[in-house]
DNA sequence: AACTCGGGGAC
DNA sequence: GTCCCAGAGTT
């Protein structure tokens, strides 16, 4: 039996019910498939459930604004994901008749789109012969045939996507692609997969050669950044008693693109009450002389892939009616970051 | 070719 | 702490 049929038949007998599995609507396999780049398929559902009942075609995403998008998006991570969407949606009904396109090369022109979610997308929906390689097929190449090229080099991406085309079944590639992804999900896992009872392990060069651990092979680890953030929450006592602060939009590069924030000092290190007092006036522009104190004792050290962020919250008490201001309870219409999100939680369990 | 972009879960 | 997830875009 060769390796195609071997997966072909682990897949029908093990594949998860996934909701995206019971279509081949073009819009709602590339919602998925955006959704799920580098995020798992567990925290990827309940968004994909999400903007499937808030926006059930690609005219109802298209006709929403960037905001009510990375609203729905807060807290699945790399927002230009959600930017591209949103963009690609409205080019998609503008240009494109509401019609996604049904072959590999136009699928490559969309925004967010690139080689893994074109050939995913043209051969789920189209079933065109185009070999997915995501991180799944990496490790079951990998392992299987035992091949040593680092994945994450040129030399690797090009050897491992020749590979996949060459074992793929091009009679079967909506089953297969999913199939093989699906059995580097659940049996070839990155740690301790089953090879035990793995219906390819008389033939699986790592098993045999004891090399299931150092397979794949990946190269340049990635540096943590240290970075220093004082998020200034204005405190402003409105005059029908209702408590105001600011929030301001993230733009140009770097993290968090678009998403709101508190008004935020970023120093070279932990910052202290004098140093706050003295760079305020910079970002705040107050008549008035502020009451400035921590919210946190320690740092909050919120940690991304490749940037640490440690945080202090400072309360900054001010009868200065900022422009911009909105109600506190107003907060949370807003798409923040997890961090920002977090702790206008533990303000709504009374902070102040 | 190397870097950047989130957040969370498994270990 | 480490690794990695149904990767893409930029420098």
């Amino acid at each position: 039996m060769t390796f195609s049929q071997n997966i072909l038949i682990w897949y029908a007998q093990n594949k998860r019910t996934l909701p995206w599995r019971r279509t081949r609507d073009p819009y709602k396999i590339w919602l998925s498939e955006i959704m799920l780049q580098q995020t798992r398929v567990v925290q990827g559902t309940p968004y994909y459930l999400k903007f499937v009942a808030n926006f059930p075609t690609v005219y109802d995403l298209a006709a929403s604004s960037e905001e009510e998008v990375l609203k729905l998006w807060q807290g699945l991570g790399y927002y230009s994901r959600a930017r591209n969407l949103h963009a690609t949606a409205k080019m998609v009904v503008e240009e494109y008749e509401g019609n996604f396109p049904n072959t590999y090369e136009g699928l490559l022109k969309l925004k967010g789109v690139g080689d893994y979610t074109a050939s995913a997308i043209a051969s789920i929906c189209f079933d065109e012969a185009q070999p997915v390689v995501d991180g799944n097929v990496y490790r079951v190449l990998a392992r299987y045939f035992g091949v040593d090229i680092a994945i994450n080099s040129t030399e690797g991406v090009k050897y491992f996507k020749e590979l996949a085309r060459e074992v793929m079944d091009t009679e079967n590639i909506r089953d297969y692609n999913q199939g093989i992804m699906e059995f580097g999900a659940i049996q070839c896992a990155p740690k301790k997969p089953y090879c035990l009872h793995c219906p390819l392990n008389e033939s699986c060069v790592a098993l045999q050669g004891n090399k299931i651990e150092k397979l794949p092979v990946k190269l340049n680890k990635t540096k943590v950044r240290n970075r220093y953030f004082n998020y200034l929450v204005p405190v402003i006592e409105a005059k029908d008693g209702d408590l105001r602060t600011v929030l301001a939009q993230r733009k140009g590069k770097g993290i968090w693109q678009n998403l709101w924030e508190f008004p935020l000092l970023e120093c070279q290190a932990e910052a202290n009450l004098e140093k706050v007092k003295q760079f305020l006036p910079e970002i705040l522009e107050l008549k008035d002389i502020p009451e400035v104190t921590p919210l946190n004792e320690q740092l909050i050290v919120h940690k991304l892939s490749h940037q640490h962020l440690h945080t202090r919250f400072w309360k900054v008490k001010t009868k200065t009616d900022l422009t911009n201001s909105i109600p506190i309870k107003n907060l949370e219409d807003y798409p923040v970051p997890v961090l920002i999100a977090d702790f206008i939680e533990r303000l709504k369990n009374s902070y102040f």
